[in-house]
RNA sequence: GGGCUCGUAGCUCAGUUGGUUAGAGCGCCAGCUCGACACGCUGGAGGUCGGAGGUUCGAAUCCCCCCGGGCCCACCA
């Protein structure tokens, strides 16, 4: 019936075996979920399949190692899948990694540097693909055995990766269709340079660093003008003021002037243009368009000259004469000793702090420059999306529609308002990098005709007689990872997979990417495949350390995640990443805590060692024998129906901390501790069965050691897809029990907690009230006590018995007088209540206004209330 | 500037739609080497719930203001 466990619990060991018994068992695979006959639901038509699970993993990047973000995601991702799997779902937990263009590039230029003193340009193209390639490819390795030691059950046999080549058809597809739809297009832009990685990047990877600099104001003609960008001011020939600003009325549009500037004098031309702050400054400002977005747009707008002044360096151009050729940071220093010289400066202000924009890739110095480049146009319409027949949206408005029609619900809700206010803001999503490791452009041009738009063609319209060149550029990385819920299936194939587990449940990420990855994913399955990429977003908050800061290699303050499984175990660190977390809000995480949860696997298994121990042989159905039995078995389903609903409802950090307190608190400090009593000999049908259930509940949290002490069960199949506990037909003659004696305890108003009842010591009640007869009944039924005269002013004991190990006495009344005026307060507050419920429902503005809902609610809190007088009514009474 | 979020025991956090005496884990103190577990058991100390005001019979919970921390977005000529 049973194996005896071992005394001590060998995770390393058990982990390891118990993965490949799990792999070799294909229980991963959503092909092993059967019906009740034992036919595998994937081998049936699509319409005799019930409603699938599937979560996709968000694929680590393919650069190194695991680290305690993604052991948060893979656990809470996997626990998800493992509930679903045992309720009896075909299941799918996809699994794969990111190639990363900006992080693996740079990374791997790092290593070639270091190691061999080279650039990616000695190389060349092709050789350092094939270093990215071999790096890549090792680095992949290592992570898949990471993740396995989380204990994510992802099906292995259906791995993607964002850069293989079944991955770069569906990047192709989704392109080349975009193209002819009109929604990428190739144009000159402001975009954001980064001279430092000598690519361009999109504004969302733009991060804003405050800094302090100096703040210049130069006489410019009759202007005074302010910048922190001496060097940038070369090109400057307009000024710009507000059109109402009353300072500047005398100048006209177009008016222009001669001035005095850095080589020599120029000729200026005023603009008149809202953009201009009067507030700010002298409310003037020169402008240069080739280095500022905002610039780039004023300039546009009034069809103004644009020059560039900083190459692509960032070393100033000929433009700038003497000052030619140098670096930023030298030129600026030099510059404003010339115009100190000239007597143009008017002030510095050397406390000035600003905001300067940074790759969040590398953190180069982003310099805004004007180039041809591949953009998304989000405000063309050419979405069509299944909710909405017959409608043609824009990316922008398909993005809105997804969430505000309810086709996507965001986790924490409050995200709604970030993820549109992003929408808001969205401009044309610039894609192409200047990258080599990536999904290349699929464009060709005619030989000559390079980088020019109008020739551009897809390969499947390239002509005969023609050669062309491919673009060199390649796609930002979101544009293939944005593609992940349906191109990891297949697509642009309509595979079964596809079109069975498309869209997805659920997406669990990071709060950080909202709009990287999860807005992106459903653009592209909107435009796609006219549906959303998932049902249920789950954003995660990200993890701390013990003081709040956030955990990175510089602080040293971080927190390997293997290191720590192979100290305490996968479990311990799947436990210290859920529990006590909740979606979008960011949790702390130290070593004490994750000790914290290992000794919490030892308790577990040192409850399963005594249960097998003293119940080896057991058949017999769960019948209750004893007060003790009815109370663990009610409890037990309330803590299954908690956990359910928790698991339900995506709040798993609770699910788990309700199993932690049952199982510590309640099962082994209260019930085993009643067993170890000989009277409780006849319980081993309920022991066990208390055990299993528990062992199924926590298996999604700690799948190790409860598949581990399940094997001492000899059960037939491996918990893994064991059913989920449901309601019993006997839970309700336990309930009913059991609410004897909490409607015993309740009328007598004591024990709060209820269940910290210790062995051989007194359960205590203090009350006046007399306990009906039926009451009286139930109980000495129950606990087979006996029940003294009624009570007596100042007794003390009204009631005293014996069950088992345990004692039930029930004290009598103390203080008949300050009980009476006690339950008098009570009762005025009550009533004074249940008159407010009472004005509030007659109040006919209230009962047509509010929702159904509320007013129902209402009615409810009246009826209770009017139950409790009822109560207190007869609590009074009784005491005369 | 716009928005979000947090402030509860020494530390890390729970506290459902307002409802008896505000909870847990760790830490601390006292006592337990009784055959499941010292990675343990039993008990205990410790909180004017950031501050002030308001609504209410009743506020950690709802509203206003203030203080302090964190985050996102916009923007800084």
């Amino acid at each position: 019936m049973s194996t005896s466990l071992p005394t001590r619990y060998d995770f390393a060991a058990s982990e390891e075996a118990l993965y490949a018994m799990w792999e070799d068992g294909k229980y991963f695979q959503p092909e092993t979920t059967t019906d009740t006959d034992g036919v595998s639901f994937m081998s049936k038509p699509r319409e005799e399949r019930p409603d699938p699970f599937c979560v996709m993993m968000p694929p680590p990047n393919a650069t190194g190692i695991l680290h305690l973000g993604h052991a948060a995601r893979m656990t809470t991702e996997d626990i998800m899948t493992r509930y679903h799997r045992m309720t009896g779902k075909p299941t799918l937990f996809l699994p794969g990694t990111d190639h990363a263009g900006i992080a693996t590039q740079s990374k791997v230029e790092h290593i070639l540097l270091e190691e061999e003193g080279k650039t990616r340009h000695d190389l060349g193209r092709e050789a350092f693909l094939e270093r990215v390639e071999a790096f890549v490819q090792d680095s992949q390795d290592t992570i898949r055995n990471q993740v396995r030691r989380t204990g994510a059950s992802c099906d292995w046999s259906r791995e993607a990766y964002t850069f293989s080549p079944k991955l770069n058809k569906g990047v192709n597809e989704i392109f080349a269709r975009m193209f002819k739809d009109g929604l990428i297009y190739r144009g000159a832009r402001s975009i954001n340079w980064d001279p430092k990685l000598k690519t361009n990047v999109s504004d969302d990877e733009v991060e804003y660093k405050e800094e302090k600099s100096p703040f210049y104001t130069f006489q410019y003609g009759p202007f005074q003008i302010g910048t922190v960008r001496p060097e940038t001011k070369f090109g400057d020939k307009y000024v710009v003021v507000h059109p109402e600003d009353e300072r500047y009325a005398q100048y006209t549009h177009g008016d222009t002037f001669e001035c005095e500037w850095i080589n020599g004098p120029i000729t200026a031309t005023i603009i008149k243009d809202e953009a201009a702050d009067p507030e700010a400054g002298t409310g003037a400002m020169t402008i240069t368009p080739w280095h500022s977005q905002v610039d780039f747009e004023i300039a546009q707008r009034h069809n103004l000259d644009i020059e560039q002044v900083i190459d692509l360096e960032g070393k100033l151009l000929p433009i700038a004469q003497e000052f030619a050729g140098m670096p930023i940071e030298e030129a600026r220093q030099r510059i404003v000793e010339k115009l100190e010289q000239k007597g143009l400066i008017v002030s510095i202000d050397e406390d000035y702090t600003h905001n300067v924009a940074t790759n969040y890739r590398g953190g180069g110095v982003i310099e805004p420059q004007v180039m041809k480049q591949w953009f998304v146009d989000v405000n063309k319409p050419a979405v069509q999306v299944n909710w909405k027949p017959g409608e043609m949206l824009s990316i922008k408005e398909a993005l809105q529609s997804a969430v505000r029609d309810e086709q996507i619900q965001i986790l924490p809700e409050r995200f709604n308002k970030t993820y549109f206010s992003w929408i808001d803001n969205l401009r044309d999503w610039n894609i192409s990098r200047q990258l080599w490791w990536g999904h290349r452009i699929p464009i060709w041009y005619p030989e000559g005709a390079v980088g020019d738009e109008t020739q551009a063609v897809l390969e499947e319209d390239k002509q005969d007689g023609v050669t062309y060149v491919q673009d060199e550029d390649t796609l930002d990385t979101w544009f293939s990872s944005m593609l992940w819920t349906f191109s990891a299936h297949g697509w642009p194939e309509e595979t079964d997979d596809l079109e069975y587990f498309h869209p997805t449940s659920v997406l669990e990420t990071a709060y950080d990417i909202l709009f990287f990855w999860v807005a992106r994913m459903i653009l592209a399955s909107t435009y796609a495949r006219h549906e959303v990429p998932f049902k249920t977003v789950y954003l995660s908050g990200l993890i701390r350390d013990r003081s709040g800061a956030k955990m990175s290699k510089s602080k040293g303050n971080g927190i390997d995640p293997l290191e720590m499984i192979d100290k305490y175990g996968a479990d311990a660190v799947r436990l210290s990443l859920i529990v006590g977390t909740t979606p979008g809000n960011d949790s702390r995480l130290y070593e004490e805590k994750i000790k914290g949860y290992r000794n919490f696997s030892t308790k577990l298994w040192n409850i399963a060692r005594f249960i097998l121990n003293k119940f080896p042989d057991v058949t017999a159905a769960p019948t209750p024998v004893t007060l003790a039995d009815n109370w663990i078995l009610s409890r037990l389903a309330a803590v299954r129906d908690d956990v359910t609903t928790g698991l339900d409802t995506y709040n798993l950090g609770v699910g788990g901390e309700t199993l932690y307190a049952f199982a510590w608190h309640e099962v082994a400090d209260w019930y085993i501790e009643l067993l170890k009593d000989e009277s409780q000999n006849d319980s081993g049908p309920v022991a066990r069965f208390v055990l299993e259930e528990l062992l199924k509940l926590l298996h999604p949290y700690t799948p190790f050691i409860t598949e581990e002490i399940w094997k001492h069960l000899e059960k037939p199949e491996a918990l893994i897809v064991t059913a989920w506990p449901t309601p019993l037909e006997q839970d309700k003659e336990v309930e009913a029990a059991f609410n004897v004696v909490t409607d015993m305890i309740e009328a007598t108003r004591s024990i709060r907690g209820t269940l910290r009842i210790p062995a051989e010591k007194e359960l205590t009640a203090s009350t006046t009230a007399d306990l009906s007869e039926e009451q009286r009944r139930a109980i000495a039924q129950l606990a087979r006590i006996q029940f003294e005269e009624t009570p007596r002013e100042g007794a003390s004991v009204i009631a005293h018995g014996r069950l088992n190990a345990l004692t039930l006495s029930i004290e009598g009344a103390v203080d008949l007088e300050a009980e009476r005026s006690r339950l008098t307060e009570e009762l005025q507050n009550e009533e004074s209540h249940s008159e407010r419920i009472q004005k509030k429902l007659s109040n006919t503005k209230f009962v047509e206004g509010a929702p159904t809902e509320i007013v129902q609610k209402e009615r409810e809190k009246l009826e209770r209330a009017e139950h409790k007088i009822g109560l207190l009514k007869g609590q009074l009474e009784q005491l005369g």
